[in-house]
DNA sequence: GTATTGATCTTCT
DNA sequence: GAAGATCAATACA
């Protein structure tokens, strides 16, 4: 279940669409509903949902999921026992569950993925993290309350 | 509990 | 050559 995202858009100066494309980013240019992939830090693999139609460059990154099903597989690519550890954080998200680059552009409405509607929540909003440039936008929005989530009190 | 650092990819200066 | 949508290990208070 997805507890935390934060949002990109194309004029927003802490996107990686923000002045146009390039070589990694061309999947945010792409049709909605595809996953974007990118390596961060040069260390770890980072996913977000392309969510704007072709040639705008907008999309969310899945900061932290409530792992739900296969937790024996997220233990064992993570290394690690703690279920509120193994996906709280986007790096640890896409390890948890085995995203690399390989990944970055498939479509998420087909196998090997599903998205599934969630019921009504209560989600709080807040600064975006690990960012210089737009931290003015409160783009960060968590699931209230949830244990869950990278980093517990988002701030307003 | 906070602070610092290494990992070393991609883009931009 | 530097910085960045990060994490984990280590060093301090």
């Amino acid at each position: 279940m997805i507890v935390e995202t934060e949002a990109y858009a194309p004029d927003d100066p802490a996107s990686h669409s923000y002045g146009g494309r390039t070589r990694r980013n061309v999947t945010m240019f792409g049709p909605p509903a595809r996953l974007y992939v990118y390596r961060s830090y040069g260390v770890h693999w980072c996913a977000n949902v392309v969510c704007a139609e072709e040639g705008v460059g907008a999309a969310v990154l899945l900061r932290a999921l409530e792992p739900t099903h296969g937790l024996g597989r997220m233990r064992e690519r993570r290394r690690l026992d703690d279920p509120t550890l193994l996906c709280a954080g986007p790096g640890r998200l896409a390890q948890a569950l085995g995203l690399t680059g390989e990944h970055n552009g498939l479509r998420l409405d087909r196998a090997p993925f599903e998205l599934i509607r969630g019921g009504p929540v209560e989600v709080v909003a807040g600064t975006r993290i690990g960012i210089t440039r737009g931290a003015d936008r409160a783009w960060r929005y968590a699931l209230s309350g949830s244990s869950y989530v990278s980093r517990p009190r988002p701030r307003a």
